[in-house]
DNA sequence: GTCGGTTGCTGTGGTTACCTCACTATGCAT
DNA sequence: ATGCATAGTGAGGTAACCACAGCAACCGAC
């Protein structure tokens, strides 16, 4: 049906117009979707080593290396030898990371706010519900 | 409201799932995303020209040449000179273009209804609603 | 006309974000 | 101890994007 072929049409355009207001958010910061995922990733989980994100991130290990390069290079994470296998490599927050996570994190709520205070709020929850409810099945 | 941040996290997820399998989907036919929203519009548009589509795809009028380089390859797509300005270029269908357009269609379409027939028909009517609602906003 | 500025496409060359493969160091089971 | 598996990374490649320069064609002012 034509109207299921909109609704495909429209989930993928309203995450394009949700993904093209939060990368000019991200703007200000200079990090890439991989590398703020990767630092919310860091951030919530400890002891998590490179292939544990790799996973999380769905890329490569050999990219893995590469985002937290890029992160380690700002100054926003460490790289700390598991102590449990002298082989891995686990990635930790620097103070300045937390920080940075956080900030992110802020803005990101708050531009999702703004874009969808649009709709009211018993509208939203709908929403929410329905979505749920099709990535539940 | 940590509802609303989930509602952009949600839509984004969604957009996710849908764009996955619709990757899935188009693997048979060895063909990137920009192609077949390429073959779609040229298919759509009479008279498109490659600044028109590098419009229309979002893309530098550069990258529209690359696109069309990769389509014509495949024969699927004709350069043909504009005949009101010498200096364009129209971008037209092969008639195996407009095969490959047609069982593209064809397949997505029925990939939609597959991921979204999990939700009952009126769940999905109201959802469209709402989308739309917030895209119009 | 013709001449200066503009437009439409593409060649060249560069960036970025991925990838695979091979290597080293380490862990672990027999 | 020895052989195989695993964690991260160096080397090198690819695909998709970009900006800039160049060429051909268009067009408005004179």
């Amino acid at each position: 049906m034509s109207t299921d072929d909109d609704l495909g049409e429209l989930i993928v355009r309203a995450a394009r117009s949700l993904r093209g207001r939060w990368q000019a958010v991200l703007e200000p910061w200079d990090l890439s979707p991989h590398q703020v995922r990767a630092l919310m990733v860091a951030g919530r989980v400890d002891g998590l080593r490179l292939s544990g994100l790799a996973e999380r991130l769905h890329i490569a290990p050999r990219s893995a290396t590469e985002v937290v390069d890029g992160l380690a290079g700002r100054g926003l994470v460490e790289r700390v030898p598991d102590p449990t296998d002298r082989r891995a490599v686990l990635v930790q927050l620097t103070p300045e990371g937390v920080r940075v996570r956080d900030e992110v994190s802020a803005a990101r709520a708050a531009d999702a706010r703004a874009a969808l205070s649009r709709l009211p709020a018993d509208d939203r929850a709908e929403l929410a519900r329905l979505l749920r409810r099709f990535l539940d099945s």
